[in-house]
RNA sequence: CGGGGUGUAGCGCAGGUGGUAGCGCGCGACGUUCGGGACGUCGAGGCCGCAGGUUCAAGUCCUGCCACCCCGACCA
């Protein structure tokens, strides 16, 4: 809670020019749209003000700007690191696909063909093959893995790459679909259908973890359905995660990719038994859409919330003084810097030509965890404000328990970021009674249902065309398998048995 | 691919019946300010999306393009 001293701000506004009307007040709190008056509006405001990303005059194209090119490299990072941990390496592919290539396995074409983006001259002369820009690697990738794999010793091949991708997509909207994006791609070959089902699910409580530990995320994992899954993939597991107006992002995918690929682009081995048999394979990706995905899971009215593990900046130091104090207050500003920098990614915003308020909302909206407040009254009792973006809480601090205090505090913070997400998200999953009320709560409140559904794809498509809510997973069990139907569970739609228990959502 | 919207200063916008472009914010300088979006003075900043046409004269009227944004059907 907000102690009461005399270190609050003064409510009162006699410091504020009379001249200031009350119309260029509510301009300010208009900056960002109510979540609740237009949510689409809301993620657009904060984005701009958050400084994250800018359009471009290519359509569906952003600039990723540093604040938020920072965000991404720290998500990049951490999801690296797991990457690694789990005995992948890095590599780097080429971007184009020939377009021989691409049409090697039917349905993954088929899946892509009408957003790919086509190079078809070099300078003025026409190619002999048109090349692809790739909108996944699965192709380019494959086609050289049937190189590299010779004998069951090659296994298992463990690559990853991070690389950007070209779809052409109708609808774009800043990094939840623009027509080039950012991700990685894992990519991997296996010499059994069980080892590359073990890597598929691997990766996906990967991403999980991921998701859950760095950008506080709740997350449900679980198995695509027919109609979801991946263009050439056998099984596709997705995470999947709430957002703030009740639509589903499919935040990674883990596909089993099987034997689809190895048969097309012919890869090979030879296993111990001296056969040649054709290798078991994964892929698995997520992208800068989850930078979309933390915006729309944290962020409030007063724009982005980060979670303190990938935020850019976690504490912004605000020093407050007058023309007579500046000096004092500055070097103590800077000294704070300077202690607080090996625990914490922390920026002194030090700028002369706006007021400490300014910085408040300034940094607020760019979801800056935590911020540090110092004057010449703190000075005096040898302590400093620390605010809380989450809570919007300040708290009053002793400086010499701040290098104590604030790893402290950016922990609590993460860890109630994904408790506070993780309730709105099971408040928002809702069982209901019959299709009726299926249909009412995804109009108005939308959410999470878990329903049952006989395991028909004409069905789910009924239900989609009647609802716009596809089913994002079939959950899993602990041993990752999916789980069946509690007996006596219906169909929400034909009411005959369940085969499953699954979620449904209006999704992104 | 449909539906809608918008192109005028960095951003947001205004510019009835045609007469050579303005407001707010922001930006620069100086001064006063500074504990929740400060104020004053001065100042910089425009091929009015593009191309035609009508006219003595087009930001404005006509035609045709182009681009981007938003909302829907398809996708990470």
């Amino acid at each position: 809670m907000l102690p009461k001293t005399a270190l609050q701000p003064e409510k009162s506004d006699n410091h504020r020019g009379r001249k200031v009307a009350p119309k260029d007040e509510k301009k300010f709190i208009k900056e960002i749209t109510p979540k609740s008056e237009d949510y689409s509006q809301w993620y657009l405001d904060v984005v701009r003000k958050a400084d994250l990303a800018d359009y471009t005059t290519i359509k569906g194209c952003m600039v990723i700007k540093p604040y938020g090119f920072g965000l991404w490299e720290n998500i990049r990072d951490a999801l690296d690191k797991r990457i690694k941990e789990t005995g992948h390496q890095n590599a780097y592919f080429p971007l184009f696909v020939p377009e021989s290539l691409l049409q090697k396995e039917a349905d993954h074409i088929a899946g892509f063909a009408p957003e790919v983006a086509w190079v078809t001259h070099a300078g003025n002369e026409k190619l002999e093959e048109r090349l692809a820009i790739r909108p996944t690697s699965e192709a380019i990738i494959c086609s050289i893995y049937s190189k590299w794999v010779q004998s069951y010793r090659d296994l298992p091949l463990l690559i990853n790459q991070w690389a950007n991708v070209v779809r052409w997509e109708k609808v774009t909207r800043l990094f939840l679909r623009t027509t080039e994006f950012l991700w990685q791609e894992g990519h991997t070959c296996h010499r059994t259908e069980e080892e590359a089902q073990e890597e598929t699910l691997k990766m996906l409580r990967v991403y999980q973890e991921f998701a859950e530990t760095e950008l506080a995320m709740p997350i449900i994992p679980g198995l695509k359905t027919e109609n979801e899954k991946f263009p050439g993939a056998v099984f596709t597991y997705t995470i999947e995660g709430l957002m703030g107006d009740g639509r589903a992002l499919q935040a990674g995918t883990s596909h089993n990719l099987g034997q689809h690929f190895s048969k097309m682009f012919d890869i090979q081995f030879l296993d111990e038994d001296e056969q040649r048999k054709f290798v078991w394979q994964t892929s698995w990706g997520v992208s800068t859409r989850l930078v979309g995905g933390v915006i729309m899971t944290h962020g409030d009215e007063n724009g982005l919330i980060l979670p303190p593990r990938i935020a850019p900046i976690q504490v912004v130091i605000v020093p407050v003084f007058r023309g007579d104090t500046r000096d004092a207050v500055l070097e103590k500003a800077r000294e704070l810097e300077k202690a607080l920098k090996p625990i914490a990614r922390v920026k002194l915003d030090d700028r002369d030509n706006v007021t400490p308020g300014f910085k408040f909302n300034d940094w607020e909206m760019k979801g800056v965890p935590v911020r540090l407040e110092i004057g010449p009254k703190d000075i005096e009792k040898n302590q400093c404000v620390l605010a809380r973006r989450d809570t919007r809480e300040k708290l009053f601090v002793p400086l010499e328990e701040l290098a104590a205090t604030l790893p402290e505090l950016l922990k609590t913070i993460q860890s109630d970021m994904l408790e506070r997400a993780r309730k709105f998200r099971d408040d928002n999953t809702r069982r209901v009674a019959d299709y009726d009320e299926f249909k009412r709560v995804m109009e108005n409140d939308r959410g999470f249902i878990l329903a049952g559904w006989c395991g028909d794809s004409e069905v789910e498509t009924k239900i989609k065309e009647e609802t716009k809510a596809t089913i994002r997973c079939i959950p899993l069990d602990d041993a990752n398998n999916p789980i069946p139907a509690p007996e006596g569970t219906v169909c929400i739609y034909t009411g005959k048995p369940a085969k499953f228990e699954v979620y449904f959502a209006r999704s992104y």
